[in-house]
This record gives structure tokens, C-alpha cells and sequence, in this order.
DNA sequence: TTTTATTTTAGAATTATTCTAAAAAACTTG
DNA sequence: CAAGTTTTTTAGAATAATTCTAAAATAAAA
């Protein structure tokens, strides 16, 4: 398969990941693929996500981007930050981390598992498994 | 102002709660504070409250639940919790504390403070303040 | 009591997201 | 490659939480 706008090494790369991740290579996919995973870590939001979409040319529509982002999560090449309630952010870090939230222009920053030391944590009430540990700090100028 | 279903003295303590706070007191907001403020601690949703004012007899629109959530939250009654970016969740618990949460049920738990170590946290980056820091360990059965 | 300011309300509007069912694209097999 | 099967994509409708609007009701002030 070729996309345009993508060399074919990079194309290669990134069906080969889809593909590690059990996920069909389609153009969108790639596409979307290659915008969220070819630079350094981002957060997105799925309109975010869109408008880079349209603006690098794919016509691609919104329950795409949608399913995407879900998929990938599912996949476990994306993950969800749980911020602010009004939209969901996606994160391409999937090391262990924590995150600043600018909540005046939505920006979220990464911070390092190990800039962070917490050293007591209360057990999981009984019968159930802890799943993750999600610390945001808020920030205001 | 007398209210059906809360007692003179439980009415008075309420108008002087929400009065101290620099809200006026209605019917609508009194009853509300009943529900919200005659128990213990608790967390709940707009839904939930406007299920329960109706069981209780109260005929209170969704939009006066959402305004009297809002104004209780702008007036340092209530906190909002982001741990759904589905709904929005209200914690009539003021002091410094983190949560529990129970994806699978929409349940919170409260974790008292001194539960957790926080022993190290990264600075803010240049010109920002810190405004919260909240710890969520979400559970699993 | 009259006036003024604030609240409440029903219902429309908004926004993020999911659903639907049909068309398109991607795999599979002969 | 051709035909058949499965998965994706899509446009647009549907859903759900929340906010907005502008008018009626209520509360405070004079």
C-alpha cells in the first residue's frame, strides 16, 4: 500500500507496528499513525487529531478518528489521560508517568515516574486490583 | 423560608451554611444541601442528585441541579473529581485527599491524605503555580 | 409594598462521542 | 489474478452530559 506524503520506509515501519499490535494496515491508519508516532511523545485530542488530519491532507471523517484512537488504545500503542471531563486527551508515552494540566489552554506535560516519589500508598480495599495510578498536578500562570 | 421535609433547626443550619458562603437561600438549595450535606461524606453525579431530589419529593429542574452543583463548587461547598471524562463527579469532602475509583461501578473512595507519601514532586515550570495535586488509583475486581 | 436583583425553569442548543447500515478496501483461497 | 469473505470506513443519525436562553417566579432591599 502507498500513501502520499509518506516515504516508503516509513510507510514499512509503521505497518509493521500496526501489524506487531494485530491492526490491518489502511491508509487512514498509516496516516493517522504516522502523525501521532513520527516525532516525539504528544497528547492529542481526537479533534486535535482531525484537524491535523485535514490540514495534512487525508479526508478522513470524524468516527474514524474516533475508532482510531480507540483502537490504538485498545492495542496498546496509545494511551487515554483522564483530565478533564469535557473531551479525552491520548498520550503516545506509554512509559510509566505522571502529568502537569494546564487547564486554561488544555495543555498536558509529562512528568517522569521517577521525578515523582510516592512511598506510601494505601492497599486496594479487598477483592480488588489496583490498575493504574494516575497523579495530575494542576497548574495556573 | 419553610421547606417540607427538613426540620426548622436543620433548615436554619443550612441558610446559615449557604449564607455564609454568599449564597442566597431558596427552596431549591436548601433541599439540595440536605441532600448533599446532612450525611457523612459523599460523591455523586448531576444525575444522581436529580434522581434523589425527585425521590425525595423535590420537583427541581436538571439545569437547577447542574447551576446549584456549579455555584456550590464556585462557592467552596462542594469539589468537582475528574475521573470520567463521561460525567462529572461532586465530593462534598473538602479536605486534602485522593481516590479510589471503581471504573467498572462509577464508585469513589475517599483516601485520607496522610494514607499517601508524596515524598517527592516535581517543580511547576516557570510562572505557574501548583493548584491541586490529585492522586487516583483505579481498582479492578 | 413596590421595586430591584437573583433564581428557577422548560426546552432548545451545544458538544463530544458512539451507533448504524451501506459502500469501500483489505485479506484469503482457488 | 478472480471471487469470496471479513474488516474498515463513512456520512449522517443518535445519544448523553451539560450549557444556554429568555421568561416566570422568588427573594432581598427600599
Amino acid at each position: 500500500m502507498t500513501v502520499s506524503g509518506l516515504t516508503a520506509e516509513r510507510s514499512a515501519l509503521l505497518a509493521d507496528k500496526l501489524k506487531g499490535h494485530g491492526l490491518r494496515t489502511t491508509k487512514p491508519r498509516l496516516l493517522l499513525a504516522d502523525l501521532l508516532f513520527s516525532g516525539g511523545n504528544r497528547h492529542i485530542t481526537a479533534d486535535g487529531l482531525f484537524a491535523e488530519a485535514r490540514r495534512a491532507g487525508l479526508r478522513v471523517s470524524q468516527a474514524t478518528i474516533y475508532n482510531t484512537l480507540n483502537q490504538f488504545c485498545e492495542a496498546g500503542l496509545l494511551r487515554e489521560v483522564q483530565v478533564d471531563q469535557a473531551r479525552s486527551y491520548f498520550d503516545t508515552n506509554l512509559d510509566d508517568h505522571h502529568h502537569f494540566y494546564i487547564e486554561e489552554d488544555g495543555q498536558l506535560i509529562d512528568i517522569d515516574a521517577n521525578a515523582v516519589a510516592l512511598d506510601k500508598v494505601p492497599e486496594a480495599p479487598d477483592g480488588f486490583a489496583v490498575t493504574g495510578v494516575d497523579i495530575v498536578i494542576r497548574l495556573q500562570r
